[in-house]
DNA sequence: TCTGGGGTCCTAGGACCC
DNA sequence: TCTGGGGTCCTAGGACCC
């Protein structure tokens, strides 16, 4: 049996932790330079349709009328709090599988002998009370049904956020229970063409002959038929798999046309997740520059490109990379477009360990101390106290606005500890 | 007249997830 | 004025190899 606990609109949950005065109250984060809202709790949801990604600015009347809090995105926040949850976890089974900021699998069989409802009870009143955020519990006996029983934990009140499928009946009635759109694995694209040909619920789309799923919907389609029918066939892994690309685009605060900050922002980004790379000690063969104007704009001019270079020899050194990558900008930059984004991605990742010299260069290694002791001060003094010249120093004039963004609840007393050591 | 067969690697694009 | 960001997996098709 596997368990799947999500906490409840977790960005907003998090927010309302640190600040009792908002408890019951309607709380919404927004993204990156306050764009979009990408989380709000169930008092927001209840008293006006959120819909999720809607940019701020069509409904602000609306959420400002009811009283709605606001809060800029605080992911280190949220990283800190996901720590605590997951710590929680490990508590109960030896087996978890973190799959999200919010989310995790946690492998429970062999407790058949306890009351499995009476344990989903106990995992979310433990995670409440040691750090003060909502989960929803599913359990049964494969990923996508796991996820399933979860949904219906939170949206049938009777459960009270702890849903257990361990018999066929009631895996009959969780499906159909189930909308297509309520499985884990099926999108828009799917539900539509499902749709077309009269299925509306998970029981319906467990009753169409495999081949069809196959043939429509890959094996992907396939994998999810016959998990919904109680056949595991998704892996449980507890140890993540090192990551095939990090790559990373902000939008800019403001529109940008110089090539200047344009290529500040650039090699900031390389240095961002150069240091991804050199934590899952793996080097990348590749690196990919992009540039977009803003396709939302009926006026500007529009433009997009993007070109990737290889690497001679694969590395994680954030000087090689940003020179390559300042290379690559200066290829697709165009004059006179106003600029919203610059992007990176890195990618073809390998272990450092195994990686290739190359026959026509000189072996000569790039120099890992350096790379170390900008990563020791950078870790003991805060992001970007260290780095390359090219990044600059005009960091305001592209970087992201938040305006709401909360207090550093999780990480003031490291802050005050650093103080300290200066 | 008649033109093989078995592979790998890479990329772009689609679909999906949180 | 204002519209997120970071990923994974799968497939088809092209280029290439022997």
């Amino acid at each position: 049996m596997i368990a799947m606990i999500d906490c409840n609109s977790f960005y907003a949950s998090c927010e309302q932790v640190f600040r009792p005065d908002l408890w019951g109250k309607p709380v919404v984060v927004l993204s990156n330079n306050d764009g979009c809202i990408i989380a709000a709790n169930k008092e927001a949801k209840a008293m006006t349709h959120i819909p999720m990604f809607e940019p701020v600015f069509k409904i602000k009347d609306q959420l400002i009328k009811n009283k709605v809090t606001f809060f800029s995105s605080n992911y280190t926040l949220y990283g800190e709090m996901s720590q605590r949850v997951m710590n929680i976890l490990s508590t109960f089974s030896p087996y978890v599988e973190v799959y999200s900021i919010d989310e995790a699998f946690i492998d429970v069989s062999g407790m058949e002998h306890i009351d499995l409802k009476d344990y989903g009870v106990l995992i979310k009143d433990t995670i409440a009370i040691h750090t003060g955020l909502p989960v929803g519990v599913g359990i049964a006996p494969t990923k996508v049904l796991a996820k399933l029983a979860n949904k219906i934990s939170k949206k049938e009140p009777r459960f009270s956020h702890v849903c257990v499928i361990d018999t066929e009946k009631k895996r009959i009635e969780a499906l159909k229970w189930a909308k297509t759109k309520d499985v884990w694995g099926l999108g828009k694209k799917h539900q539509e063409r499902l749709k077309n040909i009269g299925v509306f619920t998970a029981y319906q789309f467990t009753e169409l002959p495999l081949s069809w799923v196959r043939k429509q919907m890959t094996v992907v389609g396939e994998r999810l038929w016959r998990e919904l029918r109680g056949e595991s066939c998704i892996d449980f892994t507890t140890i993540p798999k090192p990551k095939k690309a990090v790559g990373t685009a902000k939008s800019f605060g403001t529109k940008l046309e110089d090539l200047e900050r344009i290529e500040e922002a650039c090699a900031y980004y390389i240095s961002e997740v150069t240091e991804v790379l050199r934590t899952q000690k793996s080097c990348a063969t590749y690196v990919q520059v992009f540039v977009t104007t803003n396709y939302h704009s009926n006026i500007d001019k529009q433009y997009s490109d993007s070109r990737t270079v290889t690497m001679s020899v694969p590395t994680n050194d954030t000087f090689a990379l940003i020179r390559e990558a300042r290379k690559a900008l200066h290829l697709i930059y165009k004059p006179g477009y106003r600029y919203k984004k610059v992007g990176v991605n890195l990618t073809g990742l390998i272990p450092q360990e195994y990686v290739q010299g190359n026959l026509f260069e000189s072996t000569k290694l790039h120099d890992k101390r350096l790379m170390k002791v900008v990563d020791g001060l950078n870790n003991k003094y805060g992001k970007a106290t260290v780095s390359s010249a090219l990044v600059g120093t005009r960091v305001e004039e592209w970087e992201l606005i938040k305006k709401e963004r909360s207090k550093r609840m999780t990480t003031q007393w490291g802050d005050l500890l650093t103080v300290k050591s200066h």
